[in-house]
DNA sequence: ATCATATCTTAACTTTAGTGAACGAATAGC
DNA sequence: GCTATTCGTTCACTAAAGTTAAGATATGAT
């Protein structure tokens, strides 16, 4: 589990011995139990998550309704906005899965990045990446119709389709779950 | 317009003036006129934008059509997906008004990281809050109609509604100007 | 295994957005 | 200043999404 971790920080630097040896003592691996709520609204937090296997969600509860708005699963890293501005969170997080993941805090990234500055380059490298990525997500959600993203989303994470459940996925793509539902069962007539 | 960048930095990082001098005989500023295109689509650059005046939207060319996507204005910064991928870009950036900005490229960028490691620490929040605030934006989008997207942009910057013209607004909130122009009068009777 | 709850689908109806076209008003280029 | 183009609005029509409600299926808890 922890080799997961250190594959995917190899992708940006490299790590010596030494370094891992530090990681590894900073108890970062949790594993989480299905339905398992992370972080709540209003709830304060300075966490930060990195999915290793299983998938975890963020969803807003307006009007009393589950608005989901992302999934993070197999390698993919999540820091809650709240967690930045140190202000009550907007929104929830939770388990979608049985999942393990790493849990850090801003102490532990100030300590580990004051150690060793390649860590800050790290960083630097993995956010600009993230927000590239999400840019383009923003960019492909704007510029395309409810059908549009359903099909997208079939071609890019086909997974999702699988282990999420159509209500969540349609408050995903923007919609009602009722909406999905029709627009699917016209894409079947097609 | 120099201290407008460096009141910038201060927010993160506290600067020499050794480090200013650096900064500044990287040649960064440029003043731009109004419709300059800065990136085509197909185009590759490592360039980075940050607007110290002005304003310059992105935007995709689908089926001969502009679709706006973002607009950035005083004190905003922009990497394209492209300079970081290094292969062409898919859409276009160009000036909305005449514009004072910064750019600068991703080896200017290693050198004076290189040389200032703060540097690496500054870019690493600064693009931690980006990805928290683009995160939040796009929740809102994602969980709004087009008149509360409308509302919002409202509240959240009336400035883009006086400076951007219609149409371009219209696909910014996903939407066609038709509809935009709709949504405002149905406002308007209410 | 049973019951209660959650989930998905379908349907009828309402509201809103997309489309194509037409019209003045504003703008830019000559 | 005049003309051509672009821009914003309106209209009629079509298509799709939201809403409310109902029924069927699946899921989870005891």
């Amino acid at each position: 589990m922890q080799q997961l971790l250190f594959d995917f920080i190899s992708k940006y630097i490299s790590l010596t011995d030494d370094e891992k040896n530090v990681l590894l003592s900073l108890n970062l691996f949790h594993s989480v139990k299905k339905g398992t709520i992370l972080l709540r609204e209003g709830q304060k937090t300075n966490n930060s998550y990195f999915v290793l296997k299983g998938c975890i969600r963020s969803y807003y509860l307006i009007d009393g309704e589950e608005r989901t708005t992302a999934f993070y699963t197999e390698m993919e890293a999540m820091t809650p906005a709240c967690a930045l501005s140190n202000t009550p969170s907007d929104y929830y997080v939770s388990c979608l899965e049985d999942t393990m993941l790493t849990i850090s805090n801003s102490d532990m990234t100030e300590e580990v990045n004051g150690k060793f500055p390649k860590f800050d380059i790290m960083c630097r490298m993995f956010s600009a990446e993230m927000l590239a990525k999400q840019r383009i997500d923003f960019d492909e959600f704007k510029t395309s119709s409810p059908e549009q993203r359903y099909l997208n989303l079939l071609q890019k994470r086909p997974d999702l389709l699988q282990r999420v459940p159509q209500h969540q996925l349609a408050s995903y793509l923007g919609i009602t779950p009722q909406s999905l539902s029709r627009l699917r069962s016209r894409l079947v007539k097609k």
